[in-house]
DNA sequence: TTTTCGACCGTTCAAGTAAAATGGTCGAAA
DNA sequence: TTTCGACCATTTTACTTGAACGGTCGAAAA
């Protein structure tokens, strides 16, 4: 049981490398399984479907991400700085994740849908944070009292929006650093004027 | 000359509809021609390519816009205002040319490149038109004097992302209304929580 | 001269096809 | 309980071919 949760982190370590590096459909489990030095099939005695595999490095990512947000709420800052901290952790944990994250863009409509779930799971995630901390905001009157869920998802969905746009304008051009730091700078431009624009 | 134009606009209003709807890729020269009662060579009398043809229905529809906006600077309303008014036409702008902006999108690089010029034409316009709102607002004491450039940079990626992610998340499900209104929603809390943002 | 068009050319695109690659299964062996 | 070679069904890829399309040109119409 314990060997077997080993060789399945080993797995999924594998898979995760890979796949943030070529995407999904460019990594066959052949790849995967000659990474551990396994046969293909052996594979399928850990996770049923290559679709489940990769569900579960995703699923994985995500939990690591939401850890470290949570550590936040037990430091004892304003709520504006977790906001900035949520903004600034959130970018860094995109940026490790391109071609895991980057499906949207590029590939096509079925594997959109197939694991449509899994990011409106991690948007739901996102949201509850959030609204955890605005909710600090305005609890200890940093912020507005009269703000509105409505707010919560559009500062998210405005965050997710910038994201995407700059991943658009990339492909293929292949700016990395250059890219990321304006990103970074946008998003921190965009974060200070909305924790102004929220103020009590 | 005068009937040269006459023809020229007939051509240009025939395009404009068939590429909003189905397309750049999906309309051919013999369609349009066919719209206006002509044949298809002397389409190219008019116009020296069908590139060139769609890029004169985008520039047109540019100016429009834009022509639109100058009006907004003779009225005699607070800054605040022209930026709501500015986020509402654009939204609308962009609405009736789902397939004429979309390109980026679903179509590929090839043709995204070809067009690349056209849109960042669009968007040096688009910062002119909101520098001038945001200036307006500095000298009459409504904004931030501080405010900086990058500020009306982010302003308007954070416009586009938010509608990009609605298009992308959109495909195909086609809840057309539906979400055009919610985007439009999310446009209105954005934007009141930004003029906040930059109050002076 | 200005404007239109039929006929034509070279390239691109779509549908079809066959072979290779891939996801997934199973029974045997370790 | 765990691993794997051999195997199957489906998908992907590379390639071919005929139709469709963008674009040209010279002649005719206006």
């Amino acid at each position: 049981m314990n060997d077997n949760n080993l060789k399945e982190n080993e797995i999924l370590e594998a898979a995760r490398n890979r796949f943030a590096h070529y995407g999904f459909s460019k990594v066959t489990m052949e790849e995967i399984a000659s990474d551990v030095g396994m046969g293909k099939a052996s594979l399928y005695y850990y996770f049923p479907t290559k679709e489940d595999l990769f569900k579960s490095v995703i699923h994985k990512e995500q939990n690591l991400f939401a850890e470290e947000i949570e550590k936040l709420f037990c430091r004892k800052i304003s709520a504006a700085n977790k906001l900035r901290s949520y903004v600034k952790k959130r970018l860094e944990f995109f940026h490790e994740l391109v071609n895991l994250s980057t499906l949207n863009v590029n590939t096509f409509v079925d594997i959109k849908l197939m694991f449509k779930e899994l990011f409106e799971d991690f948007e739901k995630k996102e949201l509850q944070l959030l609204q955890r901390i605005l909710d600090e905001g305005k609890m200890n009157g940093e912020f507005e009292s009269r703000l509105r869920h409505e707010t919560t998802i559009t500062f998210l969905h405005l965050l997710q929006g910038l994201r995407l746009r700059m991943i658009k304008f990339i492909k293929d051009n292949r700016m990395e650093k250059e890219n990321y730091d304006e990103l970074s700078v946008e998003m921190s431009v965009f974060v200070e004027i909305f924790i102004k624009g929220i103020k009590a």
